[in-house]
DNA sequence: GCCGTTTTCGGCCCGACTGTTTTCAGTCG
């Protein structure tokens, strides 16, 4: 799969033809291009070799051949051109605030500017106020724009951290201030894994008491900017949030602005075009009168273009708006259809509660059934178990079933897929388990091949494992997966009726969305969504894996753990009569 | 460079803000 490879060429070929000043036009069509190819689930180079490129929407025969220029030789003539022209460092300028491509461009073919370091050189000694278009204030703002980029250390914090920390803005603007209606927007309502920063909504009768207190949270560093409509300020964690208050009569329309995506978005508003609408954070607006027809309610903001509501976490422009125009959303899976948490850690291995413990808590949070599945014993730094460990576990086990009836606990085991594409114990062995379950936790760096081939050997073929756990490994912000064949691995899996996980933990989410979209659209497979909790807190975060699935468009019936204690059973039944 | 339930040519999302300007371009989300 080369397409996050081929949408990278792109982005730079939109980058340096807006620096060449190239039809604005153009300059967009490479970039929806890009984007389009980004969110593919099937890789580019067979709808290249099928030559259904054009199938494609945003691509037409001239980018269909750059494609393929670039699949065959490695290179695009284009884009190699616009590189002698323009030289790729500019892009580095326009990452300072305030810089775009024409004042990039005018840096570098007036003072020959060409680097983040020269641009600093060159304003500190104010040679930059006296170019066309610059002045003294934009000097400036160059200047504070390198200070804060040299701050910033990562680009987006993770879901994780952000959704945590806008709740609690929320709660105490709710507490402290004169807050009616309150919505979180942006990447946070929409779920996406990471955020780049955090966007509320408020209406209020006295709207200057809001920003007051607003500016006051502790949670607040540093003030950007304060207004009457506006008040922007920088965590602790050096991440911005924007507080905005709208009239009522406009939050419907503004949250559905601020929610987002802008592709989303675009497309909505050309959609408005073609019906004689205009749309825009105050409203949906009648062409002819001018007269607004929708605005207080979201949902009447997508039933004003004909539109069924979609749920926020849908909008990213990958077809969602073609089935809201037909009344075809489905019904996402929701927190509360999860009945069971099928993977988890007790003290037995590298958790920090007692298997009691993590049952007591998974009952308050409503669920018929988990699943204990402690690490096996090739896993030694994480305390992995041996056999008698896990029969005195299913002993453990036993036990507290009688005392918490009809509550259920199963035993299962977390093995590891090692090197050579074996388990940790022999089938005979596994046979003492309710459940299988088995991910790669070592030798990360073994080709794609030896990768596919590892995780097919030992766990999709064989008959005791059900479920394929952080499927490719990936930490965000941190490492980028196993490079891996995943379509080889989910058509096998389709054979073998094994299911992938959407692992919730905030740094991990593996699956994650797309391949999660791809699993039920193209192979029909079913996932389970897992906390891999090491803690009691940790169970909680079952929230994130569904936000994973809803961006994958799943439905309750798409997850094995949304199934009643009676239905899993079936479930595990399934494959032991396969088995025989 | 793409696209078509008004179009195969002539369009292509919207508004706020800022700073540099005498009426608007560039940037941002």
């Amino acid at each position: 799969m080369r397409n996050k490879e081929v949408a990278e060429k792109f982005y730079e070929l939109a980058k340096l033809a807006e620096i060449a000043g190239e039809n604005p036009f153009k300059v967009r069509a490479y970039l929806e291009a890009a984007r389009r190819i980004e969110n593919l689930t099937v890789p580019i180079e067979d709808l290249a070799k099928e030559n259904k490129l054009t199938e494609i929407k945003g691509i037409g025969k001239s980018i269909a051949e750059k494609i393929e220029q670039y699949l065959n030789t490695g290179k695009i003539e284009k884009l190699e051109m616009l590189k002698e022209k323009v030289p790729p460092s500019l892009l580095e300028l326009e990452k300072v605030p305030g810089l775009g491509a024409k004042r990039a461009k005018i840096l570098y073919e007036t003072l020959g500017i060409k680097t983040v370091d020269e641009l600093r050189k060159a304003a500190e000694s104010g040679k930059i106020r006296n170019l066309p278009g610059f002045g003294e204030k934009t000097e400036k703002k160059i200047l504070e724009g390198l200070k804060s980029m040299r701050d910033k250390t990562v680009d987006r914090v993770l879901l994780g951290i952000a959704y945590p920390l806008a709740q609690s803005i929320v709660q105490e603007l709710k507490e402290n201030s004169p807050v009616d209606k309150i919505q979180v927007c942006g990447s946070i309502r929409r779920m996406k894994e990471t955020i780049g920063d955090i966007d509320i909504l408020v209406t209020s009768e006295k709207p200057d008491k809001v920003m007051d207190e607003f500016v006051k949270l502790p949670q607040v560093k540093e003030v950007i900017v304060k207004g009457d409509t506006k008040t922007s300020i920088l965590t602790h964690e050096n991440l911005q949030v924007d507080l905005r208050v709208v009239e009522p009569s406009s939050f419907g329309a503004a949250i559905q602005y601020f929610t987002g995506s802008r592709q989303h978005n675009i497309h909505l508003r050309e959609l408005a075009i073609k019906k004689g609408l205009k749309i825009n954070e105050y409203g949906v607006f009648d062409l002819s009168t001018n007269k607004k027809i929708a605005g207080e309610r979201e949902e009447d903001v997508y039933e004003a273009l004909g539109l069924q509501w979609i749920p926020p976490e849908m909008r990213e422009d990958r077809g969602e708006i073609e089935l809201a125009e037909e009344h075809r959303i489905p019904v996402l899976i929701e927190l509360k259809d999860i009945k069971g948490d099928l993977h988890m850690h007790t003290t037995y291995s590298d958790g920090t509660a007692s298997i009691e413990d993590m049952a007591k808590e998974a009952m308050k949070l409503g669920y018929e059934y988990i699943v204990i599945s402690d690490h096996a014993k090739a896993l030694g730094i994480a305390n992995g178990l041996s056999m008698e460990r896990y029969l005195e576990e299913k002993k453990e086990i036993e036990t507290l079933n009688k005392k918490y009836a009809p509550f259920k606990i199963f035993l299962g085991t977390e093995l590891n897929i090692l090197t050579d594409g074996e388990l940790d114990f022999s089938d005979e062995q596994l046979g003492i388990f309710d459940i299988c379950l088995a991910g790669i936790h070592t030798a990360f760096n073994q080709s794609k091949e030896q990768m596919t081939k590892r995780m097919i050997l030992s766990a999709i073929r064989n008959p005791y494992v059900r479920i394929i756990v952080h499927p490719t490994g990936r930490i965000l912000n941190g490492r980028g997966g196993f490079d891996l064949d995943l379509d080889k691995l989910f058509s096998e899996a389709k054979k073998r009726g094994t299911v992938f996980e959407i692992n919730s933990s905030p740094e991990r989410l593996d699956l994650n969305d797309l391949n999660a979209k791809k699993a039920k659209e193209e192979y029909g497979l079913r996932l389970s969504i897992d906390t891999d909790a090491h803690s009691i807190d940790s169970l909680h975060n079952m929230f994130y894996g569904v936000g994973v699935a809803r961006r994958a468009w799943l439905t309750k019936d798409d997850v094995i753990n949304a199934k009643s204690l009676k239905e899993f059973e079936t479930f595990l039944k399934e494959r032991k009569s396969r088995r025989k």
